[in-house]
DNA sequence: CGCGACTTTGACAGATGTCAAGGCTTGTGG
DNA sequence: CCACAAGCCTTGACATCTGTCAAAGTCGCG
């Protein structure tokens, strides 16, 4: 995972990215995003970020590599409950609710730019719109972890494995506005366990069965896609979730 | 469970207490929500209040009886998201995100308030605590959701069902300030397995081991705590994640 | 070259699901 | 007031999936 720091006004600009993906914002609201005051940090993997319970002023735009926000069974069982790839700013609700209840973690080398949340604040009473869009992005990630639970509650650990990895390939691919066939996954399979509900060493036997069905690899953290169609059906996947197409917001 | 209709100010006053246990609001803001105009809808136990995928102009504030958010499988597997006690607007989310992408189905007979999003939105336009408010009590429902997929992909089928319990416990007894040790869980074991991610016949014997030790009793949907302090222990359960205490707003 | 972190494998254990039947409750209509 | 139906709960026997433990193999990096 690349680990050259990104510039901020890039880190800026695809977390505007983000949003204008799903919400249409007038030049003003750009404008205030990309003048969001921000401070740089760099994070090695299986650092914590965010520790659990921590109160913080200030929100964590991840500018480069992968992060998680997770949660934890008071004996160590970890559960990690989101993804972020850059452009997400993975705490966007701790704005609102500074003292956060998961804790967020990098899954591989990590450059998160802090963001005063008083700024953020400061930017949603200016602009109507970027409020309405921030509270989206955040009802946004409430649906996708919707889809994780239903994912680790009712589905086998193949299907899991297979949607998870249909969603990376979707929000990676967002760019070229299809699904990106091959990728770097960033995360051990020991995370991936975290993220499935699952244990390292049944992550590891069912990616060999999906390997053996032809229908991915997954080799040093680079995962191709052989089947895309096969994967989906899998996977039972449906992208609408995810919410990648752009469309007016309400009011 | 309860039948009769509640009358709608008080449908909203109990909105207004939810909003108010976590945000300060001032007199004008509590005056505008309560000045919400609304529809009262009944409906009988699982049937579909907002359909899966549904397109709607108004979220549901929930005035009597038990719902659910839902996520299904497409060959049917339901996974609960989300319960929702009367005072909670199961879908505030849907206001920003109107393509609703997760189902809310009633689990007893409900009763349910109509709120047009033009309203709501209308509403966090005119007063900045409110739109931070709404905004808040959207992540704060994100973090039950964080817990519950803990808890699913976590723990086993005991500590789960102790955690929801104590969950449901805790947010009924919020008027008392202290957990309430008897309560109508409404739903049936088969809701309850939906909710967790089991099977009925697992929640059943799951509960006939509960009620071995001691720990608690589920008669005809009356739930009856024994000994709470083990089954918080079951559970390792902690209640910061609820938000029961009011707290100031930031900014 | 060697260490540390991660991956892979095997044998076995345990939790949960499946299927199927029977028992209770509750509400309804005669 | 009784009989019945529908929905729910309970139980048993058995299948399967996933976890556990432990050891060996691999890979990348200093």
């Amino acid at each position: 995972m690349s680990t050259r720091p990104v510039r901020t006004h890039v880190g800026l600009q695809m977390f505007l990215d983000r949003l204008a993906l799903r919400s249409t914002l007038g030049s003003a609201e750009q404008e205030a995003v990309l003048a969001l005051p921000t401070e740089s940090r760099q994070f090695g993997t299986n650092q914590d970020i965010v520790a659990l319970g921590q109160r913080t002023t200030h929100a964590c735009l991840i500018a480069a590599g992968l992060a998680g926000r997770f949660e934890q069974t008071s004996d160590g069982d970890r559960q990690i409950t989101a993804l972020y790839i850059p452009g997400d700013m993975g705490d966007l609700p701790s704005t609102v609710l500074p003292r956060a209840a998961s804790g967020l973690v990098a899954l591989t080398d990590v450059q998160v730019l802090h963001v005063p949340h008083d700024a953020l604040v400061q930017a949603a009473d200016r602009h109507r719109l970027l409020a309405l869009a921030f509270w989206r992005d955040c009802c946004i990630d409430a649906g996708i972890m919707a889809q994780w639970m239903l994912n680790v509650g009712r589905r086998d650990a193949r299907s899991r494995l297979a949607h998870l990895f249909c969603e990376l390939s979707c929000r990676h691919g967002t760019r070229e506005r299809t699904a990106s066939l091959g990728f770097d996954v960033g995360m051990s399979q020991a995370h991936l366990a975290d993220a499935l509900g699952l244990t390292p060493v049944h992550v590891n036997r069912t990616l060999s069965v999906l390997r053996q069905q032809g229908v991915l690899t997954l080799k040093g953290r680079r995962l191709t896609i052989h089947d895309w169609g096969a994967l989906k059906d899998i996977a039972d996947f449906n992208a609408a979730y995810l919410h990648l197409e752009r469309q007016p917001i309400d009011g």
